[in-house]
DNA sequence: AGCTTATATTCAATTTTTTGAATATGCAAC
DNA sequence: GTTGCATATTCAAAAAATTGAATATAAGCT
């Protein structure tokens, strides 16, 4: 339900196209939202359709084409709207720790392998958040305050890596 | 489509019914796998009509009667053949990010209010998952090592929580 | 010339999730 | 005596997500 608030709020801080915001989602929202690219393009045109959204062609030579999308003055009263409402609960589907749960009926040696796999996801995801982050520390007035609070999504981004990381590497030695 | 994974996982663990499934999802896995009581219910029939799970009516006094599941050989199989494939990427929705994230847009007091909020939720959650974290140390042997993993599934919701609680420290400071 | 990678977007069948309603027992509190 | 809570489960419409295929431009590599 609130994928569209999500893009909508990414748009209203910078336009841009579809495949930049499947890249944004990757680089900064990934830890607190998942979307596909079939997802996002498809809200992208619910969402114009609504008149929620205003896009412009934009030719570029050497790349295809493409649409960048900017938020509507209903657009952004949409988003205020969901805004007052209180937020719904978190969801979240981590495969890999059923996996762990269930562990004594797997392989040790696959499951060993399997975390070792997802630590080292988790500190390039922690390493691309802290890159991130730098960015956003060193940007400029008024910049730095129209960043403040995604700035400090970000923090809790990484501060959920470190915790994996701190756990995978001590889960790694206690099965070891 | 590991939500039946999941099931067998505990079950494998512990049978029981359907309201023990949800309690358990909740106490202790609801950090990494987020399931409603119509899923889990929907979903035992499923394993059921698959020959995955069994069950046992129970009739009780002073409570409605219940339906005992138990996992079957079969179901075994399924679990150990799904455990051997990678697992799938975590998928998560925290609409208060998302919140956050345009916070720009939000009335700043209730945001603060709702953070507090989430914050005493994480609170209260770190609590049950350190009180189930005692249990299980406190468990002797087999037992210890038949729940060994789980635990180490707990520890992470722990990690995880503690991070949580920090960061919202950390923003409500930030953000007064 | 053919292969891969990056850019950029669309469509649609199938599966899964969400939302909301319904039913039923029995205890405790007001 | 009825309101609310804990126990216990089922069904189904509507919304959303997943999976897989398709299309197109152009650079770089073998």
């Amino acid at each position: 339900m609130s994928l569209r608030h999500a893009i909508l709020a990414m748009l209203e801080i910078e336009k841009g196209s579809g495949y930049d915001l499947v890249k944004r989602f990757d680089q900064s929202v990934s830890y607190f939202w998942a979307a596909s690219y079939q997802q996002i393009y498809r809200e992208l045109q619910k969402l114009e359709s609504e008149a929620l959204l205003e896009s412009e062609e934009v030719i570029q030579q050497g790349k295809p084409d493409k649409k960048i999308y900017e938020v509507t003055p209903d657009g952004i009263s949409e988003l205020q709207k969901w805004l007052e409402k209180p937020a719904k609960a978190m969801k979240i589907k981590e495969p890999l720790l059923i996996k762990i749960y269930a562990g004594e009926l797997a392989d040790k040696g696959l499951l060993i392998e399997e975390i070792s796999q997802h630590k080292a996801a988790h500190a390039k995801r922690l390493e691309q958040y802290q890159e991130m982050s730098e960015l956003l520390i060193n940007l400029e007035q008024p910049l730095r305050s129209k960043y403040f609070l995604p700035h400090q999504t970000l923090k809790l981004g990484i501060k959920i890596e470190e915790a994996w990381l701190e756990w995978a590497e001590e889960t790694l030695e206690a099965m070891t």
